[in-house]
DNA sequence: CGGCATGTTGCGCA
DNA sequence: TTGCGCAACATGCC
């Protein structure tokens, strides 16, 4: 599921499906899951209208009537679905919310998403960088860390979004490689891997099958010079990339 | 069975 | 203080 342009589609159909609409039932059982717990999960946002859906990098945020909010993170595996009302449980449903005549079910097999149910920001979302598609991407940030451009891509307080395959997919389109310090990188490819960030992005978000060129490609041609494409691993993430187009 | 996975956090250690 | 590597979280898929 889960990087910016699937949160997106996330939040567009949360935002069609709960906002003006009030909340009637909500409830969770999951601890681990909902923060700081299901009881305050369903104490903050029962009987509250929905304001709002927003996003910002992997993160969305849902207002309620009152000031208070909603925080929901996909993690890997994470979702939104709607139901008919009193449908039972999804497989690996972890929270429900009623809301008019939607039943809105959150389901992630893997549990490494969070649901953050608050009356004030949480600092997961208060420090995150600027979200390429609606602030841009901030070059300078880039261009002060000496970390790999790859490693530095990833960094959601740097760039609010990108993950594994946006940032290796963009390199790749820039012919940059991701092992290079981001601060000995010329301006111009900089501008370039931000260029790409925003247009991996907008491929991702149109409907139909995105083909990737290098991620879960090592072992392949490369698709622009047939070179075998290779990988490693950087910040603990594998990276493939063409060594002779992103030399 | 082993290995890998679109994400994040927290811990030990240099 | 900073940064890095790595394990952990829980499950599916090849």
């Amino acid at each position: 599921m889960p990087e910016l342009p699937d949160v997106e589609i996330v939040r567009k159909k949360l935002a069609r499906w709960l906002t003006g609409r009030k909340i009637t039932d909500a409830s969770t059982r999951d601890a681990w899951v909902a923060r700081p717990s299901p009881r305050s999960f369903s104490r903050v946002l029962e009987g509250r209208r929905v304001r709002a859906v927003e996003r910002r990098g992997k993160w969305l945020r849902v207002l309620l009537d009152d000031g208070a909010r909603l925080f929901s993170h996909l993690g890997m595996t994470g979702d939104w679905v709607r139901v008919a009302k009193g449908a039972p449980p999804e497989r690996f449903e972890r929270a429900r919310i009623d809301a008019g005549a939607s039943s809105v079910r959150y389901v992630d097999a893997r549990r490494f998403g969070r649901l953050v149910a608050t009356r004030k920001d949480i600092d997961e979302w208060s420090t995150l960088g600027p979200d390429p598609l609606t602030d841009g991407v901030d070059v300078s940030a880039l261009a002060k860390t000496k970390r790999a451009v790859k490693e530095a891509l990833m960094d959601q307080t740097l760039v609010a979004g990108v993950g594994n395959i946006i940032a290796t997919e963009a390199l790749w389109h820039a012919r940059v490689d991701p092992r290079a310090p981001a601060r000995d990188l010329e301006a111009r490819d900089l501008r370039t891997i931000a260029r790409e960030i925003r247009r991996e992005i907008d491929r991702e978000l149109r409907p139909g099958q995105t083909r990737w060129s290098v991620y879960g490609k090592r072992g392949e041609p490369c698709p622009r010079c047939g070179s075998k494409i290779r990988s490693v691993k950087l910040g603990g993430r594998t990276t493939a990339f063409c060594p002779k187009c992103q030399a």
